[in-house]
DNA sequence: ACTTTTACATGATGACCATCATATTTAGAT
DNA sequence: ATCTAAATATGATGGTCATCATGTAAAAGT
């Protein structure tokens, strides 16, 4: 049955949407077509009617999972906190899509792969800004450090069994990151290069 | 046609050895039971009397890959230099089993979890020694956070089809990691704190 | 109101894959 | 030398999946 255009386009928008979650959280592969259409509330028939084959929602699914991301406004370091978090850990599908994709990444389409490569300057920019306005110096070689560092805890502490070393993994790496970003103390706020 | 014991053990050795690079290069789901055995030189066949299922495979195969990696005695940072490197970045199959694989395990059996995590620490554990002998202060924590770096910018660089990028993520990380790590210059032996 | 278009549903199809059944060959024991 | 057990080969089997073919009903245009 045919439905409304306005219909059409949240049909198309939720697709995208469990997509994001279910791939997060299980990997591409591991989820098939016909299950991220009934997790939208639809049977598989429709699929091809949004999207050109499975690669197609893949590349268009990473893109809409990295639009919805951002720095946000707070200082970096309170980013950190809250991304270095057994709550982001164990949150997978509502969690950040670099951690959650970015390896998988290798396998897919070259389409994909340029998204990915679009969300990450994306992302090392946001970054870059939030820590030259924290005051940091030498800020964009801390913003790919401190980013590759939150994304491969956040992996390693997914990747293990063992909650007390996984917990010590995400702590210990925040404040690892912590000592190296945020805020000049009030006597060096001189504007000289840091590096 | 059955062959000597020694010739069964060095097959499955060879099972092991081609399935972690295989695996490390195209993930777990991607590669067949019959790939793996017809690289090893065998048919698919045999396969169930070396292996209980291909989660065996997996989990045997991950043991395998991380028994064979160090840190070496080099000084930490030269081991940072050859990890963050386009060559180690362009070989995945010949490189670090926890980059290339820690993801993946997300997904797998808790035997390969826990194989993982027991990988996981001894490698933290061996770039704390290696920080102790550096003279860095902090080591555990030192050694958690540029393990976390390291694994996250291979990672990352490996995600993305922009070789100038990736390069820099590379090089910007392992800069940052060094700023942090490796011997205090001699005028700073004093035993501060260096936070 | 009528027609046409189209979004989605139902129901194949063909490929791939993990696993199993059975045959073959030969190492290792007697 | 013969026999037996085991290692691997060949050849199913059943399940899953991406994709396609076709039906149906309702929205949108006239």
């Amino acid at each position: 049955m045919k439905v409304s255009r306005e219909q059409m386009a949240e049909n198309r928008r939720r697709i995208l949407d469990v997509a994001s979650g279910l791939f997060k959280d299980r990997g591409f592969d591991a989820v098939s077509v016909a299950e991220v259409m009934k997790a939208a509330g639809l049977t598989h028939g429709g699929f091809y009617g949004h999207f050109s084959s499975k690669d197609d929602l893949v590349a268009q699914t990473l893109a809409h999972a990295l639009e919805a991301n951002s720095v946000g406004e707070d200082r970096f370091n309170d980013f950190v906190r809250a991304y270095l978090a057994p709550r982001h850990r164990d949150n997978p599908a509502r969690g950040c899509p670099t951690a959650g994709l970015a390896d998988a990444i290798r396998h897919q389409t070259p389409a994909a792969k340029a998204t990915m490569t679009d969300g990450l300057r994306t992302q090392i920019a946001l970054i870059e800004h939030a820590l030259v306005e924290d005051g940091t110096p030498d800020a964009r070689r801390a913003a790919i450090g401190s980013w590759a560092a939150c994304v491969g805890a956040l992996i390693l502490s997914r990747a293990i069994d063992d909650p007390g070393l996984s917990d010590e993994i995400l702590e210990q790496t925040r404040a690892w990151i912590e000592s190296r970003t945020g805020v000049i103390p009030p006597t060096d706020l001189s504007g000289e290069d840091h590096r």
